[in-house]
DNA sequence: CTCCTTACTTTGATTAGTCAAAATAAACGT
DNA sequence: ACGTTTATTTTGACTAATCAAAGTAAGGAG
């Protein structure tokens, strides 16, 4: 079984490329998961041996399917938490994610289903990130962003990326 | 914080003292953490140092007040947990054990609570171990044994010790 | 009292994950 | 092309938790 810290590299990995081919540096996948860069170079070699990602030396690394794969099932478990955390626990939706954060490695692929199958299989997380289905299937639609809408035009807000807890609490005190 | 380690060490610390104020033998420990006995006293003598223990040498140890409000907590957490897989998520009452086994170290306070509330606040889990209070209050009642029970006289059964999954899957299968 | 058994402790080594700091490579500007 | 910046990799060291095996203490049995 993959350690909670594999998991964690797998699952920054996946956010990283969210959606595109494209490999993650190094740097990046450091910053995510705040450790320094020698330490995610050293854990990358690792997962490469294990067959969990692809590293291109001074490139970059890159999922497996085998790795894509335990990496969904670690993000599904992490938005389906959050979902059970807000809608049966009503818990603040801005401070689930930290919560989640130690729930998606301890809860196992049963109770995983079965909370799945209470909450009524939803699609999106709180924040409205899209869950992984059971089956590794995961939309990354794209919306428009508040960046590009026009102002003045009322709109209805699907999701919020920027998951940071300042932001959050923005959000929230802001409506 | 305590690692998950940490907090195992002191949970069957307080299991194996059940009640009494006994020291508790290395080897009792480290027959019930699955680990050689000189792991545990390594580790017990680093848990003396952070004053969750009192080790006295060759003889056993002890929780201090300290240690033993952590045990209570962990306890609470892992109970409640079971009762939430058993009432809510209608998972089997003899697998939850090794579920909770992860998840007590997974969950915050705040969930707790949280759970403890939805729950209703109950007095025992599946099992009828009692649930130490938030308070870290735990009435370890003593009742009557099977075996020391009259045969062939109606009886409730209240609480089951031996939660060994061989011994749940007998009293399932044998009513 | 001496020996034996049993429990406990020590010692030395191992694995996972990490950091600090030095070494290297690639890219970039002039 | 040259030197500078920036990202990445390497190296050496550290902490937590563990095991195997050797050493030590304490309590009986005779």
């Amino acid at each position: 079984m993959a350690t909670s810290t594999v998991e964690n590299y797998l699952k920054h990995m996946l956010l990283l490329s969210e959606g595109g081919e494209e490999l993650v540096s190094m740097g990046a996948l450091a910053e995510a998961l705040a450790v320094v860069p020698g330490t995610v170079t050293t854990m990358v070699k690792a997962l490469a041996d294990s067959g969990h990602v692809e590293h291109r030396p001074r490139q970059g690394v890159r999922l497996t399917p085998a790795g894509r794969r335990v990496a969904l099932n670690v993000l599904r478990k992490h938005r389906l938490v959050e979902c059970f955390l807000v809608n049966v626990l009503k818990m603040d939706w801005a401070a689930v994610d930290t919560e989640a954060e130690q729930l998606e490695h301890a809860i196992s692929d049963e109770v995983l289903d079965r909370l799945d199958a209470l909450l009524g299989h939803p699609e999106t997380d709180p924040h409205g990130d899209p869950i992984p289905s059971r089956q590794g299937k995961l939309d990354s639609q794209v919306y428009a962003t508040l960046a590009t809408c026009v102002v003045e035009k009322p709109l209805r807000i699907i999701r919020i990326t920027d998951q940071s807890a300042e932001f959050l609490l923005f959000v929230e005190q802001n409506g």
